[in-house]
DNA sequence: TACGCGTGGCA
DNA sequence: TTGCCAAGCGT
């Protein structure tokens, strides 16, 4: 329900310091009673009024980096299952934890998310630091995520900023300026939903609003519990906030994929621990290049004695990641049973490939060339 | 500062 | 179909 643009009668400047905005001191009482009556049940939460087990909330928030809360869910729950604790996770091979992670996205994540375990134990006793401070200084804890935990499981009185909490403040506020240069403003205006005690039930209650209530498209403003004294209700363009700077799409990128089958293996390499996809497994192929031609991308095969001809697949496999559109033509070819793998790569039975560190464009690429 | 970094769901 | 979006971080 979008009410009518009223003709605005107050300057769209922030309401910082306008004393004049009656109700707005009780922003943070009213949030919290509303988070008592409405808060989602959520595998990592701790039951209310319980302070929350810093592995599970810090296990959690890296994982909900730019990751939905029903895609987390069942990586959360097998994390916890296999490594039940921080010096677990730092003794387990950072292998197995990318396979695990596998699927996930964003993978450089997981690699940081070990890289913590193993610092946490050998260098903070198996202990979480418990001030932002310290927790900002882990691999993969930047500015929110180390508010987060500091909020959620110590009880400091610090207000994280999230993507839902940007979109929650900058309606209430009806920031004008566009983000990401607004990032210090909202900041600093959605501390003033802090109330004098609980912190982490605050922010959850803000996350929790944005994901359920203040959505980007079609806020339910009727059942917020601040709609009283949203700046952009009032103005009824609630769903135009936060304003954006334009993003530019990538340029489309091909390449070639090369599927070479083996009895029932599949030839595979890992790729280079950093960049894209870092240190995650993948079959041969080309560079991945924007305007480049099947022809220049065929002749980066790799040199297998062995295959005779390449077998173009119908098609393509398209995958988008964040910052570019890819088509891959997948080229197959089948070796006899004792044909060597080129330095730097290995067979791998098929059966097992579902326990490969495999990211998704690369199950895609297997399927399309194995396919019948 | 701005860009590189995955994936799936949604309208 | 296409673009947008989701509990950001590292460089």
């Amino acid at each position: 329900m979008v009410s009518s643009a009223l003709p605005s009668k107050r300057k769209s400047q922030p309401e910082k310091s306008q004393p004049e905005n009656r109700g707005s001191a009780e922003r943070p009482a009213q949030l919290l009673a509303w988070y008592d009556r409405h808060r989602r049940r959520l595998p990592w939460r701790a039951p209310a009024g319980q302070r929350s087990d810093p592995y599970r909330v810090w296990l959690s928030e890296i994982m909900l980096q730019q990751t939905t809360v029903k895609a987390v869910g069942p990586y959360f729950e097998k994390f916890l299952a296999r490594w039940p604790e921080v010096s677990a996770l730092g003794s387990a091979d950072l292998d197995d934890v990318l396979r695990m992670w596998a699927g996930l996205g964003y993978y450089s994540r997981a690699r940081n998310l070990h890289a913590c375990a193993v610092i946490v134990m050998r260098a903070h006793a198996g202990v979480f630091p418990d001030t932002e401070e310290g927790l900002r200084a882990l691999p993969g804890i930047g500015p929110y995520t180390a508010a987060a935990i500091a909020a959620i499981a110590f009880d400091r009185l610090t207000m994280p900023v999230d993507g839902n909490i940007e979109r929650v403040v900058s309606r209430l506020f009806a920031v004008e300026e566009a983000l990401p240069q607004a990032k210090p403003q909202i900041q600093a205006l959605a501390a003033t939903l802090l109330g004098p005690s609980r912190a982490g039930d605050s922010a959850q209650a803000l996350m929790d609003l944005g994901a359920t209530i203040c959505t980007p498209k079609k806020p339910a403003c009727a059942l917020c519990p601040l709609n009283e004294n949203c700046a952009a209700r009032e103005r009824g363009d609630q769903d135009t906030f936060p304003r954006k700077a334009a993003k530019k799409t990538g340029a489309l990128r091909r390449g070639a994929a090369f599927v070479v089958v083996r009895g029932e293996e599949v030839l595979v390499q890992s790729r280079p621990a950093k960049g894209l996809l870092g240190g995650m497994t993948e079959v041969p192929g080309s560079e991945w290049l924007a305007g480049q031609e099947d022809a220049a991308a065929l002749a980066q095969a790799p040199e297998l004695a062995d295959v005779k001809r390449w077998h173009r697949r119908l098609g393509v496999v398209t995958h988008v990641f964040t910052h570019f559109p890819l088509e891959l033509v997948v080229y197959t070819a089948k070796v006899p049973a004792r044909t060597r793998a080129p330095n730097g790569m290995r067979w791998v039975p098929i059966a097992t490939l579902d326990g490969e560190a495999l990211p998704n464009v690369m199950r895609k690429v297997v399927v399309h060339g194995l396919g019948e």
